[in-house]
DNA sequence: GCCGTTTTCGGCCCGACTGTTTTCAGTCG
């Protein structure tokens, strides 16, 4: 049972305890665990009781469900919940407007069990008749049904930065002066974002009347002095705050999070006789304001280092950080090479030239063209002529333009583990990432076997993109990705972070493991274009929220220094 | 349900906005 199957079932034990309006503190509990247990870079299911409660957060209790949920599939205490409630309340939950108590009165006083009983009561007008509820409410309701529909989810990171982008530079344009910093998970650099934050310092309400009639905005959720929401079309939200000069620090850090992060940081505080919100550090005894001007001086008077906003996520950063221990994290600046791009010959749309000239001009010194091999006849996949003679065109224009081009492949795994290209052609070219490109409904254990055997080929040097996820798009195939990290570090192979930001694969939890079990790791455009080899940042952003510093990646390393680290030149 | 430099009991992060309210509960982040 994996991570974020056990934390579905935490969390919706904490969702139903809410509706049932339980112990608020035993709420937090079991939400608290699901994130700790859905965040965990190991599997938590072959874990002991005693060895669970070391983690922070689970106690003897949850200690032995997280147990029998991983052996047995559900616990107790879930299954009582689930049958003293419909099945489908928890959808409503989900609605804009509507949390715990709410649908606990349309449960009991209107006998509501699912999204389109609730639709009828509203469109038959049996809402505004409950107490504390009116046409109003109503209303609402029938508009957070109607948003529900047509809601498209979660933004993919990069997506969430363009947006943020320009409705930045509409407001700036709109209020001149006004300074605005996209915070939430977008500054902590998530593979995807839920909704849009964004946080000013300098401006009045002119700024919040141009948030609320920004292009494309269809619904005004909130709309007062210092915090505004917003639904874009698709009903997308947009979060916008605004705070004095002097608490910038302070709000930086409150909306960037995350809310295990804040949490945290909340409890040393008190600890240090102060409170900590999004106005400053104050001290308790007279309200004296000890920090808020800057991030750095609200860590610095916890005594803390100041946490890289990647690194917030409660994964002990604030131990390191108390300890003088946190990484030295990678930037994009310390990337040297880029080692998975495609061009025109298979189903890139660029050829070599210009795909080197390209990464010279964004500050690399070093690529390999990693086109497609024959399994992938839809991209017109290279055989084994094809790849020599692509090969020969690559090493004609190394050197040129002072940037250096190895002639790589990214050669298919197929189906049972084997490579699509024959040995004397892998090993006639400088670099290889092999791949899964097909048959991903293998299970748990052919789809390990599958990448072991390939990565027990000598001529493999990285695996790409080793879950094959598309976010938003396509699960993972299922792979036990400690099996697959022990094999990487036995043979000497890396595995790749895979910079497109619809990938993004390795995810942050698979880089802490293979960081963690001494495995070397690449980041790699995926390029499909010049302009695609920008995607580089988003897999830094991964690597960041993995505290993986420059000694890590090998394509940090100079040219030489990369090259002798490669797998076929070692011993 | 978790946790412990004052604690094995009694705490547990903090504030803005809305709707239906005559002073606040619920939702959200």
């Amino acid at each position: 049972m994996s991570n974020v199957a056990i934390a579905l079932i935490l969390r919706e034990i904490a969702d139903l305890l809410e509706i049932k309006g339980d112990n608020p503190f035993k709420i937090r509990a079991y939400r608290n665990a699901a994130d700790i247990v859905g965040n965990h870079p190991h599997a938590l299911a072959v874990l002991d009781a005693a060895q669970l409660r070391e983690i922070p957060g689970i106690g003897k209790d949850l200690a032995v469900r997280i147990r029998d949920i991983a052996t047995t599939g559900d616990t107790a205490v879930h299954r009582e919940l689930i049958a003293e409630f419909p099945a489908r309340i928890l959808d409503l939950l989900g609605l804009q407007g509507v949390g715990p108590k709410t649908v606990a009165v349309f449960y009991r006083d209107l006998g509501v069990r699912s999204l389109a009983d609730l639709e009828r009561a509203a469109a038959d007008g049996r809402i505004r008749a409950l107490k504390g509820m009116g046409a109003k409410k109503e209303a609402l309701i029938l508009k957070a049904l109607e948003e529900r529909r047509r809601r498209t989810g979660r933004l993919l990171l990069s997506d969430a930065d363009a947006i943020a982008t320009s409705l930045i530079a509409y407001l700036q344009d709109a209020v001149p002066g006004a300074g605005l910093t996209p915070v939430g998970s977008l500054r902590r650099g998530r593979d995807t974002c839920g909704d849009l934050d964004l946080l000013a310092t300098d401006g009045d309400a002119s700024l919040m009347d141009a948030f609320v009639r920004a292009p494309r905005v269809e619904r005004v959720l909130a709309r007062g002095e210092t915090k505004s929401s917003v639904l874009f079309d698709r009903a997308f939200q947009a979060d916008l705050r605004l705070v004095p000069a002097e608490s910038r620090g302070a709000a930086l850090q409150y909306f960037t999070g995350s809310k295990a992060h804040n949490i945290a940081l909340r409890d040393r505080a008190v600890g240090f006789d102060c409170k900590l919100n999004e106005y400053g550090l104050f001290r308790l005894s007279d309200e004296a304001r000890l920090a808020g001007e800057s991030e750095e001086a609200v860590y610095r008077s916890l005594g803390l280092d100041w946490i890289a906003p990647e690194l917030r996520e409660g994964r002990g950063e604030i131990e390191a950080a108390a300890t003088g221990r946190l990484p030295r994290l990678i930037q994009r600046s310390d990337l040297k090479g880029d080692l998975h791009m495609h061009t025109s010959e298979t189903d890139g749309s660029d050829d070599i030239r210009a795909m080197a000239t390209a990464a010279r001009e964004s500050g690399l010194d070093y690529i390999a063209i990693t086109d497609h091999s024959q399994a992938l006849a839809m991209a017109n996949g290279l055989n084994e002529e094809r790849a020599l003679a692509h090969a020969s065109r690559i090493r004609a224009v190394d050197r040129d333009g002072g940037i250096r081009v190895l002639a790589g492949i990214e050669c298919d795994i197929k189906p049972d583990g084997t490579l699509d290209l024959a040995d004397d052609c892998l090993a006639a070219l400088d670099y290889v990432v092999a791949s899964v490109h097909s048959a991903f409904n293998q299970d748990q254990r052919q789809m390990t076997d599958r990448l072991v055997r390939a990565i027990a080929c000598p001529y493999v040097d990285v695996i790409g993109h080793p879950t094959g996820r598309l976010l938003l798009r396509r699960d993972p195939y299922p792979v036990d990705m400690e099996a697959l990290v022990d094999a990487a570090v036995k043979h000497g192979v890396a595995l790749e972070i895979n910079a497109q930001p619809h990938r993004l694969d390795l995810n942050d939890a698979h880089a802490i493991l293979a960081r963690e079990r001494g495995a070397s790791l690449v980041i790699s455009s995926d390029a499909h274009s010049r302009t695609g080899l920008a995607a580089l940042r988003w897999g830094v952003a991964v690597a960041r929220r993995a505290w993986l510093e420059p000694a890590h990646v090998l394509n940090s390393r100079p040219f030489e220094d990369f090259k002798a680290a490669l797998r076929r030149n070692r011993q």
